[in-house]
RNA sequence: GGCGACGUGGCCAAGCGGUAAGGCAGGGGCCUGCAAAGCCCUCACCCCCAGUUCGAAUCUGGGCGUCGCCU
């Protein structure tokens, strides 16, 4: 899995916070160099979340897509599985001649697809491991947990903080497998490259991509976000590990479920997008491998002929 | 006009003489199979002025402002 890819063409990303127009800028530029667009969106894979999600909608899509509505919300997905099927992806399109542009606001499954991240076999998400540490966690407390792995294994406990819950359990499911975080960790220090690929990122004023956030919001709202989550919640939505964790949903269930008024919780779907773009502007911001676009302006065509200019250099 | 209450960071809010809790928002950062998740770090000199005091956000007086009630 770590073998370079041999591909015509390099892949091309477009990376970014939400709402800086990646969508459209990738379908632009597919359209423009006969390419096919591969989604890098941990919440786009979900059949039927759609609004929340801002994926865009069937019948304006001009070209191919790849990674959308892969998955059912009930159900539970990875980063592991997304790499296989963005590599897939990569190949198969190639092979045909045609240009991959992955778009995505998950670092995570960006950097999965192009790098060497080495994940385990088998699509074991829901393991045994994970329920009975969780299980520790909540009974015994987080610091508690974090001393059991330390005693087992105290170079990966010094790497990870004790209220880290998620990376404590994760330690212990790799010992399960006869790894060490602590030793997968340490090849971890620089960026192993193994698909070729060029970065364009979109960035934006903060200020001003909040206040683009909050629009969109009220546009899902008006869209019939509530609707939409109404009838996912009638097909199970609840017993996702994932799905239900998205922005814009688990706020609206919150309301449906009468914890919240449905303007608490859309101010708290706003805040919550927010601190999301934080976050991924911090995850992107140290890959110096990306050409950043200022996406102030939204114009889309100027945007994709700046991005077309990077791609010619 | 009278009476009463209050005035602490962007917001909420503790403190009631000993050198500014906490929460939210904001900022910075981490991240190798749940990642739109999870986690860490960070942010004030207390409306203004004059006093009392070794020492005041905390006490006194004045000013300004806000809110409530009354005429």
């Amino acid at each position: 899995m770590d073998a370079p890819l041999a591909l015509q063409q390099p892949v091309i990303c477009i990376v970014g916070p939400t709402a800086t127009g990646k969508t459209l800028l990738a379908q632009n530029l597919a359209q423009r160099i006969d390419g096919e667009v591969i989604s890098a969106d941990s919440m786009q894979i979900y059949r039927g979340m759609d609004i929340g999600t801002g994926k865009i909608p069937l019948d304006q899509r001009t070209v191919p897509y790849h990674g959308l509505d892969i998955c059912d919300p009930g159900a539970a997905y990875s980063a592991a599985l997304f790499q296989d099927l963005a590599r897939r992806c990569f190949i198969d399109i190639d092979a045909r001649g045609k240009r991959s542009i992955v778009c995505g606001g998950t670092g995570l499954y960006v950097r999965a697809a192009i790098d060497a991240y080495e994940f385990p076999q088998g699509d074991q998400i829901e393991n045994p491991v994970r329920t009975t540490y969780a299980r520790i966690a909540q009974e015994r407390g987080n610091l508690a947990l974090w001393q059991m792995l330390k005693a087992q294994d105290s170079a990966s406990a010094a790497l990870i903080h004790p209220n880290n819950t998620r990376r404590v359990i994760r330690a212990f499911e790799l010992i399960a497998e006869g790894k060490c975080y602590a030793q997968v960790h340490a090849g971890l220090s620089e960026m192993k490259q193994v698909v070729p690929a060029v970065f364009i990122g979109l960035s934006c004023n903060t200020a001003l991509l909040n206040q683009r956030i909050d629009a969109r919001v009220d546009t899902m709202i008006e869209e019939g976000l509530v609707d939409e989550v109404k009838g996912l919640l009638d097909q199970g939505f609840r017993a996702g590990i994932t799905a239900p964790q998205a922005i814009g949903y688990k706020e609206i269930v919150a309301a449906l479920e009468g914890e919240l008024s449905l303007d608490e919780a859309i101010e708290r779907i706003k805040i919550a997008t927010h601190r999301y773009g934080k976050r991924q502007r911090t995850w992107f911001r140290k890959d110096n491998r990306i050409t950043w676009l200022c996406a102030d302006s939204q114009e889309s065509e100027q945007l994709m002929h700046q991005a077309y200019a990077e791609l010619l250099q």
